[in-house]
DNA sequence: AACCCGGCCAACCGCTAATAA
DNA sequence: TTTATTAGCGGTTGGCCGGGT
């Protein structure tokens, strides 16, 4: 037999989570750290299944969580990475810390499809009905251009005239922002986080970029702080033992696994605290792959091109 | 003022792979 | 080894909101 199942089925609540639960769920995992989400139901009286609670800490309340308006650069490395690995929302969303992917496939869907259309006929109609031009590779010129010309809506400057909406959400929004402010402290001086920083494992909880966000100046550098500890990562942990066979063998399709399986959990910790291991285990499953397999394809991809010369100066990874 | 419509996004659904009993 | 459950992921939906008429 299994294990007994997470939660019943019946007397479940849906839906908008209200503040209440949000405060309920985080002094709960500010208690006992994330993980063991069968258990928090019960134990907080939450009227919730444990999927639900997973997703909302996820997704929402996790401290180090950026909401709002995406950056030019941010749009950027949407565009350029949704082009290279697809609709592979976690891999995508590794390369940006500070958004879920849950955020990115909503702005992917919502914003920049409907720019990029725009911008592909306004650049070259015939581009954009050639056949035999694949979708991801005009994709990769576009992204190419918005990341080293800063954002799309500079190009196409016509298509400038749409106009980012600011946070709808603002108002719950930003009180779940104070919420994860109030795990901080937490987050900060935890075994769990103590364990991760330890094992020089990619540190998705940049709770201090919180502070970071709080100018246009400090945003930039919280960006480049990222993909600078990205790669710090990835040369800590043997970019070698990267799969470069799958990767080369699926450019663009799905077979890129984000789970960096070959990092094995007994490598980074020992094999006696549970529950630091499954959070691990949990992290992971986010990482990166190495940028420099990223680089060597778009080096690669860029040798057939014709005008891609300009827009080679900047990479999502020599940009920063 | 009321209604309609479309955009946005949080949350849910359903699937797969991993894991625990 | 089998089976039930969890965790993670991508796709989809439903409700809220703002703009237009």
């Amino acid at each position: 037999m299994g294990r007994p199942p997470c939660c019943e089925k019946v007397g479940i609540k849906k839906g908008p989570w209200t503040p209440e639960e949000d405060i309920i769920l985080v002094s709960y995992i500010q208690e006992h750290g994330p993980g063991n989400w069968r258990s928090v139901p019960t134990n907080t009286g939450l009227l919730r299944c444990s999927k639900s609670c997973r997703l909302r800490w996820t997704n929402y309340l996790r401290p180090g969580i950026k909401r709002g308006n995406f950056t030019p650069h941010e749009e950027g490395m949407i565009i350029h990475l949704q082009a290279l690995l697809g609709n592979k929302w976690a891999a995508i969303a590794s390369y940006l810390p500070q958004r879920t992917d849950n955020d990115i496939k909503n702005y992917w869907n919502t914003h920049l499809k409907k720019k990029l259309k725009k911008f592909q006929s306004a650049l070259d109609p015939h581009m954009a009905s050639d056949s035999t031009t694949s979708t991801s590779h005009q994709l990769n010129i576009v992204s190419r251009r918005s990341l080293s010309e800063g954002s799309l809506d500079n190009m196409a400057s016509h298509a400038s005239s749409v106009t980012l909406k600011n946070n709808q959400s603002s108002t719950y929004a930003s009180s779940t922002a104070n919420i994860s402010r109030l795990l901080e402290g937490w987050m900060r001086s935890s075994p769990t986080q103590k364990t991760l920083s330890n094992t020089n494992h990619l540190k998705l909880n940049a709770s201090d970029d919180l502070q970071d966000q709080e100018t246009p100046a400090g945003n930039l550098v919280s960006r480049h702080e990222e993909l600078e500890s990205i790669l710090s990562y990835e040369n800590l942990n043997n970019v070698a033992s990267w799969d470069r066979s799958t990767c080369d063998s699926t450019q663009s399709d799905n077979k890129l696994n984000p789970r960096c399986d070959s990092i094995h959990d007994d490598d980074l910790v020992p094999d006696r605290d549970q529950k630091n291991k499954q959070i691990i285990r949990c992290e992971s499953s986010t990482s990166a792959p190495p940028l420099s397999f990223l680089e060597k394809w778009l080096l690669d991809e860029s040798a057939g091109q014709v005008d891609d010369d300009q827009m080679m100066e900047l990479s999502p990874m020599s940009s920063v």
